[in-house]
DNA sequence: ACGCACCCCTGTGCGC
DNA sequence: TGCGCACAGGGGTGCG
């Protein structure tokens, strides 16, 4: 579930419950999720108040006003549940606020992460260095693609999945964008005109603005106890939909790229 | 440097 | 009803 729309949504209902709140009791349930998460995560966080809540790529950031900021990736099953009834088997990390709302990190898989990081060295943190523009910003731009692309003989699939070259892409909205853009999944990044790249730009910044907008909506129900409901929204045009009829008629393919699933019309993307 | 294969982990849905 | 396999929204590493 969780691309950068879906993190983005995370993060503004997360907001809504933790935001200057006090940590009354912090419980992580087990020492690793990826990595190790850190051992003085309770101590540090204990008793801290919530000054923020923010969003980079597909990382979450809950800052205090001790000068730290847990940051937190869903990985691929990852999400927060809200005021839940009872503790379930995956829940990884409790946080409990002094007016006694309570929210579970849940993720079943583990591909998630926590950090402890001391806000002000967040942007030196190498992960998040190494990590390109958001593309929802100005700094997003056809001509950053055109820099990442030149030269490159890997599927631009691929190279839209970079975090290096944009922060935030996940399989599901590169599908998505590709099929607005009318672009060929697996056609060599390089090779892709110069001309498609600001109509590209575009796609991507639209599928993840609509997106956004879908979650936005559904937010109100982001504090239900069953916490699900919220993120099921499928506007889907080409991803998940393999042996369907795409608007022009053919069918829509799936094929492998870099190892995962790709959706795409071979009549409408060239 | 680049492109790819593979691994981490658990759950679900399908064919047999 | 059970079993085994394919597959799942991410990302890091290591190899040729």
């Amino acid at each position: 579930m969780p691309e950068l729309p879906e993190v983005e949504t995370t993060v503004r209902g997360l907001a809504t419950v933790l935001d200057g709140e006090v940590l009354a009791r912090v419980e992580p349930r087990r020492a690793d999720l990826r990595r190790p998460i850190p051992p003085d995560l309770r101590q540090r966080l204990t008793g801290a108040r919530i000054t923020g809540l923010r969003r980079r790529a597909k990382y979450g950031m809950i800052d205090t006003d001790r000068g730290d900021t847990l940051v937190f990736h869903l990985g691929m099953s990852g999400r927060w549940r809200v005021d839940p009834a009872e503790i379930e088997k995956h829940d990884h990390l409790i946080l409990e606020t002094a007016t006694g709302r309570l929210l579970a990190l849940n993720d079943h898989r583990r591909f998630g992460s926590l950090d402890l990081m001391k806000s002000d060295m967040i942007a030196d943190w190498p992960t998040f260095r190494a990590l390109g523009p958001e593309p929802l910003s100005d700094a997003f731009s056809a001509k950053v693609l055109q820099a990442a692309f030149e030269g490159r003989n890997a599927p631009i699939k691929s190279l839209l999945l970079d975090q290096r070259i944009v922060a935030g892409l996940g399989n599901i909205y590169v599908c998505e964008a590709l099929f607005m853009a009318r672009i060929k999944p697996h056609k060599p990044a390089g090779q892709v005109a110069t001309a498609r790249l600001k109509p590209l730009v575009q796609a991507i910044k639209n599928v993840l603005a609509s997106a956004i907008e879908a979650g936005g909506s559904t937010l109100r129900d982001y504090a239900r106890p069953d916490g699900e409901l919220g993120y099921f929204f499928k506007q889907w045009r080409v991803y998940g939909r393999e042996g369907e009829t795409c608007q022009c008629g053919q069918p829509v393919l799936r094929r492998i790229d870099g190892g995962r699933s790709t959706f795409y019309c071979a009549k409408c993307q060239r």
